[in-house]
This record gives structure tokens, C-alpha cells and sequence, in this order.
RNA sequence: GGGCAGGUAGCUCAGCCGGUUAGAGCACUCGCUUGACAUGCGAGAGGUCACAGGUUCGAGUCCUGUCCUGCCCACCA
């Protein structure tokens, strides 16, 4: 007999909890038929269709909030229904090691009280505590999710980092490797100088600060006008321009060598001359081509009179002399040059004309590595300058104007310097561009190094601090006369959050996914509904997704994570070269690729060290790459992917849609040939008692443990279910938690009055044949009644609808039969017509059954509790989970 | 700036393949200490369904526009 007085979840739920767990209930090897644990192998035999829900896993590095904890109990839903249903269930529990995240915290309140930080631990020392740190709070989580009644089998927990699991993972990048969906690109990175480290944006810190903001004119090319480069191998030829001569024949003038042809430059065009030489890092000197002449032969070019006869010491020379130094020259100058003629070009110096694009800038140190000025396409001042040419100043590189809808009109002067390699927008502009305008790309220069200093480039500003570099340059901008005006403003840059030193952005080699082939089928399975999205407005914003995802980033510098499987004979360093651009050495020597350093045979791909002086990659896995293949990287750790894969639901909160569903859609495809689940169930998001995202920095965090502890878990999953629509936010309320605690001891307190009143009969009612008895209309009408909401239910379950319907199950178990049926059944229970009170006790004994049936995936602990004292009849089980429904 | 939701009773939200008097819980008012439950029972009050147009015999529901709110993405050179 259940006791008198409120329902008390406190006393009941842990005893049920036990009940569940001593049994064994939660694992697909218990068989209810023969009530036992079956083995592993009978189990895989089962005939019984199955149903499988991988839990999402959450972070193991604290105690998860109320809106962490709520897919559980839309997860366990589905699996009891699906247990009553008559399915093989198997809900697969485990937790992540969330990567950045995971590091940070523990860094912060692990390893900081006891003053150890990441430059005195080694990188061993750091993996295993914190290894063991995560397995203690893991212990902690399950035990939340025991308590909130997740069905899911407990002993099959796992965590993102356990060995097996990283095997399958590792395996998956070889495989992607070897099929060449993995490279090593370039890509702007957050960096440390003072660290010296790549850092996650997390990482960084905003800080405002008062800096200049210097408005540079940017000299336009006319139209026709082009941009000649010409590489300075003889410094003396240089030293003599630079000493005014006006003439120069050059010898980059053959027309059989087109990347040297000249033949089509003509006056007004722009020569600019670059030093190639080491020590001057290509420092550029600008001319304007003031008469080009074509000349059939070298005598004829020596008979000019103000071409630059002079030699090696700037002394004049004769014809043979003059000759002479063209019959050195390689690959057969001379000759080319008797046969095809020559163009020789008379110069002046570059003088900016009236013609300018003014752009604002707050760092004019970066302008060296600047590769496009971009406009709003809409900004009628600009419109007609898109697709025309700027001269960059002080290195004197031709770039275009682009057009970016980014491009704020207001801001500035409306008109952008583009520097894709130190600033994170402008790296953005330019992937957008390029895809978009694939013959017209635009590349990035890379121009500060790791420690903050000039570099690639840049001529005389090269070896500069940014900071010396920025006077530099704008103290040369101004005798240019290419200032236009300085002005002061507020600007956020981003500091290390560690050091809070200024994080310079610039380009660094990481690994990528190419994800153009893979997100092909990912998109057509969602297309085709073979994989079903709820709410549906979700798969607009998934294929949306598809379509703008571009190569995926998959390596980050932490320590905390699956470390790459790559190594390299030697020290692997990153250096920028002289054109800008990043360049790998290994041990010392340069190569071009990561394929190249394979044939080379200074790196390898492999699970193992492939021998000694091999050093592994630093680089560890971003945290969706194994996140990405939980579905079966988990199933085939138990050895239970050809039983239960692909799963049945994926549940999880919607804003992780880009970065995880996707994720999974596209490498489970592609590991197993399958998707990975039939559904994907977005829950809403959990608001604070103030309306806002639950988040711990908003201070409005509740912890499930507490709503447990006040009110037991069943009042927690109704308010996590009730009236509760997929991907809809709700808010917790200590009137929702009240209300369904008063729910709870409003089904409690009937049950009791229906087990009191049929005390006298009770073993003898599952026997019972309702044909036989003498129903009114009443009973009929209960007993139809309950059977419609059950079915109603049952199919609005099974369309995901389980919040909408919930609503409408309570008011009917409350009104219909505690105030209706109850009520009206009272006067007969009490009579002396033994058969007309039988008729009664028969239909509140199948209506409350009929209840407790469908509330149990609802509510589990309390259904379960009244359940127990019921009297079982053909087919029922003795635990509620396993009754069929 | 782009995308996605949403604005319905005092509060939190249902209702939206168009169709009688627009619903629930909590709060509120009035009346009920009868034997499951006062964490209860009965009765009641409360809404120009954000605003403006349109389609229709008929609009909270469909269309267009406007104004707010929230979320995601991007951004503040």
C-alpha cells in the first residue's frame, strides 16, 4: 500500500533508482522475457527491432547546469517508450573532453591553486593529470544523469579520450588522408608573441585603447596604366638609376621569355625596380616610363645617346665593352637580343599623381602587407573604382579594388585596406572574394614574424618592432605626401589573456579537411529527409550551412586533446619567406608541402612512432573532429555498430547544429558509408529565472542537482517536457516546478484512493474478462476515453510532438479522471451491488494502469513506485519499463 | 549587415495545413475543513491575438510592409 500524506520524491525516487540499476535494467542485454541479463552474444541475436540513442556527450570538466541536463529527459523519453513498445533499447552515455574549453578550466582551477602552469609541467605530466582530474568530475556527471532517470547503460560510459576510442578517431584521419580529404594549408591564427603560441579565441581578451587613426592615399593607375616589376640582380645598375640616369636598357626585354617581355609597355606605365638581393628584402624603387623605344640591335640602343653607358664602377664604356656585358650573361643574351631586337625604357622618378582612394587605418604598419583596397559594392562613390588598380606606397605593388558587402560605408572613408594575413576580417574578405571571383584572387603577404617584427617584403622597414616599423612608415607616407590627415579613435584590440600582451593575427600552416566532397552526400540525405530534422525549420538552417562551409580547420595548439598522428624527422619550424609567405623547414631544411616533406621522407602519417629522432606533431584535434565520430566510433568500441548503427535520434540543443550535427552527418557518412542517426531532435533552450540564456557568467545558473534535491526528478523532466515545443527557449519558473510537484501528488493521492478501493479484489482484477461485466455508461466512457488519450499520445510521441501532448495527458488524467470519473464512481464504491461496484473497481484499476503506462516515459520514478502495487497480469513485468504499452 | 525564431490573459506559454463564444498552468475574485489529495474541489473575472494594409463569405492563423524582442553568424578597418 503506497503511504499516506504528500508524495515525497526524496524517500521514493533513490529506492526506484536502485531498483532499476540492481536489475540491470538499463543494459540491452537484460531480456525481459526471461527477466535476466542475457550474454553479450544472445543479445546481438535478439530479434527484437532495436532502438539506440547515443547521448550527446557533455563536458567532463564540472557539474552541468539545468540546460546541459535537459536532453536527458527528452533522450529517456524515448528510450522507455521504446522499451514499452517492445524494442532492444540501448541509450550509449558518455562525456567529452571539450578541448579548449577543457584545458582552460582545468588550467585555471586545477593546476593554478597549485601554481603550476604550462611552461614548469611537461606536456606528459600535464596530459595525466588532467586525464585523471577529468575522470574524477566524470563520476560526478554520472551521477546526475543516474538520478534524473536516464535509462542509458551506465557501464558502457565512455569518454572522448579513452584509448580505444582514439584509435578508431586516428584512424579516420589516416583514412582521410590517404583519400586526400586532408591538407596542410595557411590560415591566420591568433598569435602569442610574448607565448608563442597560437591562440583560440578564447583565449584572447577585448581591451580598448586611444590610437591613431591615420587616413593614407592610395595613388589609383589609370586604367591603362601598368605596374612593370623588374628584378634588380646587379646592384650597380641600380646605384646608377638611383643616380639619375635616365635611360635604362634592360636586358629583361626578350620576347621569347614572356614573364620578362616588355615588349608592350609604353609610356606612362610604372617601373618599379625590386632589390632581390638578400639584405634588402625586396625593397622597391618606383619610376614612370618617360619614352620606351624599340631597338632592332644592340649598336643601335649604344648610339642613344642618354642610354647608360657605364659599367660595373659607373664609368663609361665603349660598344665592345658595352657588348661585352650582355655576352656574359647567361643562357645566350646576347645572341636573343641580335636576333629579336630590344625595348629600352627611359625613365623618371614616380611622382604620385592627383588621383587617390584614401583609406583608414589604425595600424599603417600592416599596409606593407596589404593585397586589395575593398568597397561596399553599394557605395556610390566607389562603384566605378571596383575592378581598378591602387599603387601601394613604400613597396610600390599593384593591387586591385574589390568589393565586400562587409565593407562599412560609414566607417572611415568607406574604403578598406585589405591585409589579409594580420587581421582576421580582412583574411575573411578575402576567402568570400576569392570564392566568388576565381579569376581574379587575391593572396595575402604576411609581413610581422613570431616575435612581433617586421618581416617578408618590406625593404628597409624589414627587422622593425611593429612599433618603430609604424612611425617609419608613416613618417615616409608623409613626405610622399600620401597622409591625408591623422585623427584619434577608441579601438578594441585583443590581448593574451594570459600575458595580456597584443595578439598579432598572422598566417601559420595548419591542417584542413576539404569538405566539398564530403558535404555532398551530408547535404542530400538531409535534403531527401532520409535524415529528418526537428523542428523543421532547422533544416533550412542546416542546408544553408552546407552550402557556405569551407575547408575545415582541424588542428589546434593545446595540449588537451587527440595529438596528430604526424610525425616529422627533426625540429619543424615555420618561417615566412621573402615573398611573404609561410615556409615549413624540417630540421633546418625548407620544403614546399606536407607532401613534399612525405616523399622526402622527413614526414610521415602513422598511429606510431615510426622510429628514433621522429618527433610528433604538436598539434591536437579540434574537438568536433571526434566529437564528429561519436555515433560510431562509441558503438564500434563495444563491438555493438552492426547491431545498433545507424541510431535511431539524435538529441541536442540547436546551436550546435553547424558545428556538431554536420560534423557527424558528413564523417559518419564517410567512415561507415551510413548515416549516422534518423532523427535529429533539437530541444529548446533553458532561460534563467530572468529570462536570459542560462550562462555562467550571467550568474543565473541552476544546478539540476538542487531542483532534484527540492522536488525530485520527475517534477524536473515535466518541467524540462511539458507544453514545450522543439527548438522553442522556455523559462524555468518556481511556478512550472510547483505546479507539477502538485501534479505528482495529485497522481500519487488518486492512486492511492483507486488501490484503497480495490484492495478487496486486487489480485482477482487482472484475471478479470471486462466483457463479463456489468460496465455503465460511465465506465465505458472512462475506459474509452483513456484508451483515446493513450493512443493520441502514443502518436504524437512518435512525431516528436511530446511536449504539446503532455499538456493535454495531464489535464486529462487530472480532470477527466480525478475530478470527473473519481468523483462520480465514489457513491457505487461504497454500495452493496457487488457486481455494479466490481464494473467500477475493474475500470479504475485499467484506467489508472492505462495512466501509468503512458506518464512513465514522463514521469518514471513515481509511475514505477505506484506500479509496484499493481498485481501483474499475462504480459505485464514487474517493472513498468518493461510493461508493453 | 546577413540568417532564424518570436510578439496571444498580470506572468510563463499552447493554439498557426483559415471555420462556431481564442485555451492551459500560475496569479486574482467568490464559495467549499464530507473520508485519496487544501499540493484539494466548485464557480468566476480577465485578451481590438504588436501595428498597418491585403487575399477571402470568413484571418490570431495566409500574403506584404512597419515597429519591437531574442538567438545564430559576421563586424566595429
Amino acid at each position: 500500500m503506497l503511504p499516506p500524506g504528500p508524495y515525497n520524491p526524496q524517500e521514493e525516487e533513490p529506492k526506484i533508482l536502485k531498483f532499476w540499476l540492481d536489475n540491470n535494467f538499463y543494459k540491452p542485454e537484460y531480456n525481459p522475457e526471461k527477466d535476466k541479463v542475457v550474454s553479450f552474444e544472445e543479445m546481438l541475436k535478439d530479434p527484437r527491432p532495436t532502438f539506440c540513442i547515443i547521448n550527446p556527450p557533455p563536458n567532463a570538466y564540472g557539474r552541468p547546469h539545468l540546460g546541459n541536463v535537459s536532453g536527458y529527459a527528452y533522450q529517456d523519453l524515448l528510450l522507455r517508450y521504446h522499451r514499452m513498445k517492445g524494442y532492444l533499447v540501448y541509450g550509449q552515455p558518455g562525456k567529452d573532453h571539450a578541448g579548449i574549453q577543457g584545458e582552460i578550466v582545468v588550467l585555471r582551477e586545477y593546476f593554478r591553486p597549485k601554481g603550476i602552469t604550462k611552461a614548469n609541467i611537461t606536456r606528459e605530466q600535464f596530459y595525466k593529470e588532467t586525464y585523471e582530474y577529468f575522470m574524477r568530475v566524470k563520476e560526478q556527471a554520472k551521477q546526475d544523469e543516474q538520478r534524473i532517470g536516464l535509462s542509458s547503460d551506465f557501464d558502457r560510459d565512455v569518454f572522448t579520450l579513452d584509448p580505444d576510442i582514439v584509435d578508431i578517431v586516428l584512424d579516420t584521419f589516416i583514412k582521410l588522408y590517404k583519400d586526400g580529404y586532408v591538407y596542410k594549408g595557411v590560415r591566420i591564427v591568433n598569435w602569442c608573441p610574448s607565448c608563442k603560441t597560437a591562440l583560440a579565441d578564447i583565449d584572447t581578451e577585448p581591451k580598448e585603447r586611444e590610437t591613431d587613426f591615420v587616413y593614407i592615399k592610395y595613388p589609383l593607375l589609370r586604367q591603362d596604366q601598368r605596374v612593370w616589376r623588374l628584378s634588380i640582380y646587379n646592384r650597380d645598375v641600380l646605384n646608377a638609376i638611383l643616380q639619375g640616369k635616365k635611360t635604362i636598357e634592360t636586358r629583361a626585354l626578350n620576347p621569347e621569355e614572356p614573364e620578362r617581355f616588355f615588349g608592350d609597355i609604353k609610356q606612362g606605365d610604372i617601373v618599379v625596380f625590386v632589390d632581390k638581393s638578400k639584405e634588402g628584402h625586396r625593397a622597391a624603387y618606383p619610376f614612370v616610363a618617360k619614352r620606351v623605344a624599340i631597338y632592332k640591335s644592340l649598336k643601335e640602343l649604344y648610339e642613344q645617346e642618354d642610354v647608360a653607358k657605364i659599367n660595373s664602377r659607373g664609368k663609361k664604356v665603349s660598344y665592345e665593352e658595352f657588348e661585352a656585358g650582355y655576352a656574359s650573361l647567361a643562357d645566350g643574351y646576347l645572341e636573343k637580343i641580335k636576333k629579336n631586337g630590344m625595348v629600352a625604357i627611359e625613365l623618371e622618378s614616380y611622382k604620385p599623381g592627383k588621383d587617390f582612394i584614401t583609406v583608414a587605418t589604425t595600424r599603417p604598419e600592416t599596409m606593407l602587407g596589404d593585397t586589395a583596397v575593398v568597397v561596399n559594392p553599394n557605395d556610390k562613390r566607389y562603384k566605378e573604382l571596383i575592378g581598378r588598380k591602387v599603387l601601394l606606397p613604400l613597396v610600390w605593388r599593384e593591387i586591385p579594388i574589390i568589393s565586400d558587402p562587409i565593407v562599412d560605408k560609414t566607417l572611415g572613408t568607406g574604403a578598406l585596406k585589405l591585409t589579409p594575413a594580420h587581421a582576421y576580417e580582412d583574411y575573411q574578405i578575402m576567402l568570400n572574394w576569392n570564392q566568388e571571383h576565381p579569376d581574379e584572387q587575391v593572396d595575402y603577404v604576411n609581413v610581422i614574424d613570431k616575435d612581433a617584427k617586421m618581416t617578408g617584403p618590406v625593404g628597409k622597414y624589414y627587422g622593425l618592432n611593429t612599433q618603430e616599423a609604424r612611425e617609419e612608415v608613416v613618417e615616409d607616407l608623409k613626405k610622399l605626401g600620401l597622409i591625408e590627415k591623422i585623427e584619434q579613435k577608441e579601438q578594441r584590440v585583443y590581448v593574451c589573456e594570459r600575458c595580456k600582451t597584443v595578439i598579432e593575427p598572422q598566417m601559420s600552416s595548419q591542417w584542413f579537411i576539404k569538405v566539398d566532397e564530403l558535404k555532398k552526400p551530408a547535404t542530400e540525405v538531409v535534403e531527401k529527409d532520409i535524415i529528418k530534422i526537428h523542428p523543421r525549420n532547422m533544416k533550412k538552417v542546416y542546408l544553408d550551412w552546407m552550402k557556405v562551409m569551407r575547408d575545415w580547420p582541424i588542428s589546434r595548439s593545446l595540449w588537451w586533446g587527440y595529438r596528430f598522428p604526424v610525425w616529422y624527422k627533426g625540429k619543424v619550424e615555420e618561417k615566412i619567406d621573402e615573398e611573404g609567405k609561410v615556409t615549413m623547414y624540417i630540421d633546418g631544411k625548407p620544403v614546399r608541402d606536407f607532401k613534399e616533406a612525405e616523399k622526402l621522407g622527413l614526414a610521415k602519417v602513422s598511429k606510431k612512432s615510426p622510429g628514433k629522432g621522429w618527433i610528433q606533431s604538436d598539434y591536437v584535434f579540434d574537438t568536433w573532429f571526434s566529437s564528429g565520430q561519436w555515433p560510431f566510433a562509441t558503438l564500434m568500441k563495444f563491438g555493438l555498430f552492426e547491431k545498433f548503427y545507424p541510431t535511431d535520434v539524435m538529441e541536442t540543443a540547436y546551436d550546435i547544429l553547424k558545428w556538431w550535427v554536420s560534423r557527424m552527418v558528413m564523417l559518419g557518412i564517410y567512415r561507415t558509408g551510413k548515416i549516422p542517426f534518423k532523427h535529429v531532435y533539437f530541444r529548446g533552450l533553458i532561460k534563467g529565472k530572468d529570462g536570459q540564456k542560462m550562462s555562467k557568467s550571467k550568474g543565473n545558473i541552476v544546478l539540476p542537482a538542487e531542483v532534484i534535491d527540492k522536488y525530485g526528478a520527475d517534477v524536473l523532466r515535466l518541467f524540462y517536457i511539458v507544453g514545450n515545443k522543439a527548438g522553442a527557449a522556455y523559462q524555468i519558473t518556481e511556478d512550472k516546478l510547483e505546479g507539477n510537484k502538485r501534479f505528482l501528488n495529485k497522481m500519487w493521492n488518486a492512486s492511492r484512493f483507486v488501490l484503497m478501493n480495490i484492495n478487496d479484489v486486487l489480485e482477482d482484477l487482472p484475471k478479470i474478462d471486462p466483457n463479463k461485466l456489468k460496465l455503465t455508461t460511465d465506465d465505458k466512457k472512462m475506459i474509452s476515453e483513456v484508451n483515446s488519450i493513450v493512443e493520441k499520445t502514443k502518436k504524437y510521441i512518435e512525431d516528436f510532438k511530446f511536449g504539446i501532448i503532455a499538456v493535454e495527458l495531464r489535464d486529462h488524467f487530472w480532470h477527466v479522471f480525478c475530478d470527473w470519473y473519481l468523483e462520480a464512481v465514489k457513491p457505487r464504491l461504497r454500495s452493496d451491488d457487488s457486481e455494479d461496484k466490481l464494473a467500477a473497481q475493474y475500470t479504475l484499476y485499467y484506467a489508472l494502469k492505462q495512466y501509468l503506462k503512458i506518464f512513465h516515459p514522463y514521469i518514471p520514478f513515481i509511475t514505477e513506485r505506484i506500479w509496484q502495487e499493481f498485481p501483474k497480469g499475462k504480459g505485464e513485468h514487474r517493472s513498468l519499463m518493461y510493461t508493453r504499452i
